[in-house]
DNA sequence: ACGTATAGTTGAAAATGTCAACGATTGATT
DNA sequence: AATCAATCGTTGACATTTTCAACTATACGT
């Protein structure tokens, strides 16, 4: 066979299976794209030392909104003793720090140091672009689209 | 602090996070979907003995396509021996056969038995309702326009 | 003051993901 | 026909991630 008959073959063969019925299902297609974006996003991120979870943190440690670990955990779906071991390395790189709550002294709020604002402006930078490979098929109005709707589809 | 004040400060709190900028995010708003999905995925499904992986095993197989293990592997983002133990327990359910390949006697396909379709036609129900479940803030057309555009950014 | 509830932390157990090896089979090349 | 590299499914080892139950310290209503 040759070299391009073989392209051929697999490029018909490699999405057979899009015709079955699960390719309508939602969680299916949530399942898929969040895998594939995974990998590009971490990829990128790598080059930081980060992965997708360390800046989502980052990012909310970064937003101003001085979250405590609990809100952490409830926003980015994780379980509380996940967020510790995010926050513990973060800090260990001096890219964030623990704070007593205000108002109450058992919760703990996660804020960005200029150390961590800096890294994650540049890791922002790669982030973006890997976010415009993972949606290059998507023109800058459906890209746009989706995000609303996944939003709405969160948050109402 | 009565009932009522702490609804309030807790819807108030609950979803303060949103506005940070990893809200325009799309990675992190698959993932968060999709960690949410999974959740109502899974319980529906839990009351056929399945979960979304096996699922989604069952369909291809029923999908009257003949996929191969690989080709489930490359399709749902698996590694292969993740394949091996899913159609393992599908085939020891009798729920799934394994069949040599035609033209290619290492591979193996998958095929559905009449009670692994008999099954698949009920748990798609329920599937079906908890997709509408975590889709309940968007009206048909938008979850529509969902679907289509997640299909466009993985097939194009 | 008391009891109950919650935040963060720790550590263990279970589930999942990753990877390298292996036998069987294929297809191309000699 | 003999051979050689590549591929499919499988197994088992190892790493990572998830889940959960304790524990301390703090908060809050009674």
């Amino acid at each position: 066979m040759t070299i391009e008959a073989q392209d051929e073959q697999q490029a018909a063969t490699k999405d057979r299976l899009v015709a079955a019925p699960i390719s309508q299902d939602v969680g299916f297609l949530l399942a898929k794209l969040h895998a594939g974006g995974s990998v590009v996003n971490n990829r990128a991120l790598a080059e930081f030392d980060l992965k997708e979870r360390s800046y989502s943190v980052l990012i909310l440690a970064n937003s101003g909104l001085e979250p405590t670990q609990r809100e952490l955990a409830d926003f980015l779906s994780l379980d509380p003793s996940q967020i510790v071991s995010l926050v513990d390395e973060l800090e260990k790189r001096k890219l964030v720090a623990r704070a007593p709550g205000r108002q109450d002294r058992r919760a703990k709020t996660v804020t960005a140091t200029s150390k961590g604002s800096q890294l994650l402006a540049q890791a922002a930078i790669a982030a973006r672009h890997a976010e415009s490979e993972v949606l290059a098929t998507l023109d800058d109005r459906e890209a746009a689209q989706l995000k609303a709707l996944l939003r709405k589809a969160l948050w109402g």
